[in-house]
DNA sequence: GCATTCTGTCAATTTTTCTTATCATCTGGC
DNA sequence: GCCAGATGATAAGAAAAATTGACAGAATGC
């Protein structure tokens, strides 16, 4: 008679060190921080996370608290299906064309509700005399160069600092009139990419 | 050192002793039993139980091993919300008409997947000369007396200890066609009631 | 450069958990 | 009734965890 679903801690060897090292840090905290916040020693944070103490579940939930977390989602906090936070430049997939290049982050993640784009517009780029419209919103802002960016009949020249936001129903377009690369972040929602 | 005379996690939210003797008493395991599945003495059993003692993870995990249940299973198990398992009698809907009545088992259930019933038919019971048929599927087994049950074209006169199971979408009658009640336990999913 | 302050680790001591061995109580069998 | 075997609780000692206080290395500021 087992009432619940079984998950991978069952299996698992339960490295509540590591699992607990792994919080802490994600949570930017030092062993001292979190340890003063949670009213304990530092000694003990190092001696669990070291692993060479069992912590008692009364010292488990008082380090927890001070992060704060509670205990079943410290067991439950699944650190090896956890979703990829940092995309290194190499491995932004392009999927420009011409003289642009956009560089999508987090192109990987299953579901995810933008597409934030890394875009490098050579001298002379054009995303097309034909206007673009999608469903959704974009926004973004002018890195470095300068941008023609025209929406909805008005156009503009952006450069490094400027940012823009706009439905992108309304038809709009990116051209690079100037001599030097210009690069922009951007994000769209929903994802197009 | 002072004696214990209170309880040392009084300050916690979860009460990890009632929660384990709770899911302790849920499988029908005494101390010395779950203690030996454990690999654990009884006693400590005993002390976790009157939250007398805050236990180590490991020492958890290892009685947590014994039932067995995992330990984020533990730490999400909730004891408050548990669903109800007993329906006595009278607490039973009846949701049947003239003839036949209908007690539903566990129509307080928010989110059941089958409808549980038990059925009554006096003599001359009939649910009617128009065939039902639903979407789904359902079984059951006859009590007491005698029922003649058609499914599908096919006719069967079924007796105290006899059982049936067909898809609700061909269509059926029950008809009482003796002179005693006939009581029958059914089931079908997904819940018309 | 130097001092300061942070980081994590560690040995020794204190405190708590866990085992051992026992206790009283309850239940079913005869 | 009385015994046999089970239950959960408990005291004391053994084992493990938690604190204390100190250490060395890295980062920060002057």
């Amino acid at each position: 008679m087992r009432p619940i679903a079984f998950n991978i801690l069952d299996t698992m060897t339960l490295d509540v060190g590591a699992h607990l090292r792994a919080v802490r840090q994600m949570y930017g905290l030092s062993q001292r921080e979190l340890a003063k916040r949670a009213g304990v020693t530092n000694g003990l944070i190092s001696l669990i996370e070291q692993n060479r103490v069992s912590p008692s579940i009364s010292s488990l939930k008082r380090v927890l608290d001070g992060v704060p977390m509670a205990l079943a989602d410290f067991f439950t906090l699944d650190l090896a299906h956890k979703p990829q936070v940092f995309f290194p430049k190499a491995e932004l997939p392009d999927i420009g064309a011409g003289r642009v290049a956009l560089h999508l982050v987090g192109g990987s993640l299953a579901k995810r509700s933008m597409a934030i784009l890394h875009e490098f517009y050579a001298p002379g780029a054009d995303t097309g005399e034909e206007m673009l419209t999608h469903a959704g919103e974009e926004g973004g802002v002018v890195v470095r160069g300068r941008i023609e960016l025209s929406v909805g009949g008005e156009t503009r020249s952006l450069s490094a600092g400027d940012g823009y936001y706009f439905r992108s129903n309304l038809p709009h377009r990116f051209r690079n009139v100037s001599r030097e690369d210009c690069e922009i972040v951007s994000a769209s929602a929903p994802p197009t990419f």
